[in-house]
DNA sequence: TTAGTAATGTTATAGTATAACATTACGTAT
DNA sequence: ATACGTAATGTTATACTATAACATTACTAA
């Protein structure tokens, strides 16, 4: 799905617009918060609480599921990660958003993942959300299926 | 969010649907895949795993996770329930679905659901998979906010 | 009737996440 | 520099969600 690349300038790209963002919101990425997300760019691939704080434990940080969630709350509410809901694992955001929306493509071959930012999906949605006088807050799009990789083999 | 209104009604309707798909699907619609489906729609708001199996228990039904576990299993796989990921919970679907795709808008005042069943949708997201060679095969929208009876208060 | 499959029973455990309270680190006003 | 308030982390315990694995029972069709 993605092409082959050297993941060390998606992390340093992560870890600068990370900076950034804690620059802006004022709060601080702390080493945790850093080695977690370091950690999931590194992945690549929707990666779980657990396993995360496996490799935590493994590098000499404290490997309670506490301190893991906690930083992965920081860094979902700073848009600097998402949670796949349906498969309880997080993934890095490289995508600017305007609003709280989430939308991927899932491979269920390889479990590659990749996030759309068309304007359009949000459009359509939040038409149809007002067509019932409903308010969204936060959308979620969880599109299963084969990548044009997989599709390929 | 939704008219006030006996649930009996579909209550009912939703157990025939389920006896004719059973038909169809050549497959056994038994007392407990029955019960949990009455629960579910009595309940008229997602539903907890556990929450059902509390009710079973209360009812002289076997109550450990695997019957309900399983009873979920077979009508989600039949298009009876939907599973909301977002909230690790279960609503009746009194939609008929060409494809497999569940698309929600959730109240997070009232945690009213409303299944959307809008092909625009559908064929929005189909059109982006396409676009990037991805061949999708299961689609799950969450748009969570306010609805409108909410809104108004 | 009996053999094969589907469904359920049962025990145990895996996997995911948070509550609650204690301690430490940081930022800032004095 | 010091003291104070807040933010972040440490720590223990437990809640919540789901499945594996194997035994038993029920149904179906030859």
């Amino acid at each position: 799905m993605w092409q082959r690349h050297q993941h060390s300038q998606c992390i340093k790209e992560a870890l600068s617009k990370a900076e950034q963002i804690c620059i802006d919101h004022q709060c601080r990425l702390t080493p945790i918060r850093k080695k977690v997300l370091e950690l999931i760019w590194k992945s690549h691939k929707p990666i779980k609480a657990y396993d995360l704080l496996a490799q935590l434990s493994s590098e000499d940080f404290i490997e309670k599921p506490p301190t893991v969630y906690r930083a992965l709350e920081f860094l979902i509410d700073n848009n600097l990660i998402h949670r796949i809901e349906s498969q309880n694992a997080y993934i890095g955001c490289n995508t600017d958003h305007e609003t709280l929306d989430s939308k991927f493509l899932i491979c269920d071959q390889c479990n590659e993942v990749e996030e759309l930012s068309e304007p359009k999906i949000n459009k359509t949605l939040s038409e149809i959300s007002k067509k019932q006088g409903f308010i969204p807050s936060l959308v979620n799009v969880e599109i299963h299926g084969t990548c044009s990789q997989c599709a390929q083999h």
